[in-house]
DNA sequence: CTTGACTCTATACCATGGTATAGGGTTTAC
DNA sequence: GTAAACCCTATACCATGGTATAGAGTCAAG
């Protein structure tokens, strides 16, 4: 039923070590021990390190992962507090998708001239940012340079 | 017309020394100088560096950014090439907004559930995971533990 | 014509997120 | 009952992506 640490390690595809860093770092609580001192982990630790691998994937930084992993209802005294971080972090996300979609956009505009072998001397990707709300300074005058 | 290195800088939001750290990289290539050694930037280095790091905080390293930068189709020759990473990134692209979609719902029900003061004692974000297909050993058994 | 804010190169340092190694005990399999 | 394969702690090291500092030159304002 218990898991040793190098298990759990290789069905989540990270090295043993990775695990014992999280547990430093409080992303894993400090599980169970056998009488010998050797960790004992419930299955469920493998869906954790994989959620903490593919947040990270995502941009999220170990201190954000965690974070997010601290999401719970689990006292209702808290829920103005979770509520307002969820709210934060599903912001986030959504920005990160409406950013993705951009890419996605382009890449796919990027494929399709290619295939219709159109060349552009310009990086097309860049096109990502155009839609984003950069009110920039496009005016400005800079003088004295060269 | 042209722009110092501190005005570009300022202008992307980040540090002189990123700049010079991204043109060592070949994320910027070197742009010309002036007589005394100055460099001179068009305006279009700051869409760049935004785009640098829009794509670091969705989680690309700097090398994956070097790779999305070079997705041009300038020789027709090049084009099966092109076409080929760009698929490869464009796959990419799509399964991080599947995770990140997955983020959403969860962050969204978690709020909902906030609302409506139901605690949970579970970590409810690890359900981000659930339809991912991890065809796991689930009946696998582990003896000799403890 | 000098002072302050900028630039240059080179080098050193830093934070994050690990990975490896040493030195030792434990468990499993022959 | 012993060797291989695992676990433990502690510590050192590493890669990535910067940031800071030293020492020297440049430029604009007064």
């Amino acid at each position: 039923m218990h898991m040793k640490i190098g298990e759990v390690a290789d069905a989540a595809g990270v090295n043993v070590q990775t695990l014992r860093y999280y547990e430093r770092r409080g992303l894993l609580k400090e599980p169970p021990r056998t009488p010998s001192g050797y960790r004992k982990y419930e299955a469920d630790a493998v869906d954790r390190i994989r959620f903490i691998r593919q947040a990270q994937d995502l941009g999220f930084t170990l201190n954000e992962i965690d974070e997010l992993l601290e999401l719970r209802v689990d006292d209702p005294g808290r829920c103005p507090t979770v509520e307002a971080r969820a709210d934060e972090k599903l912001a986030e996300v959504r920005r990160k998708i409406g950013e993705l979609e951009r890419m996605e956009t382009v890449l796919s505009g990027l494929i399709a001239s290619c295939r219709s072998r159109s060349p552009t001397n310009d990086c097309p990707i860049l096109e990502v940012l155009e839609d984003s709300e950069h009110t920039q300074m496009e005016g400005e005058h800079i003088d004295g340079m060269d």
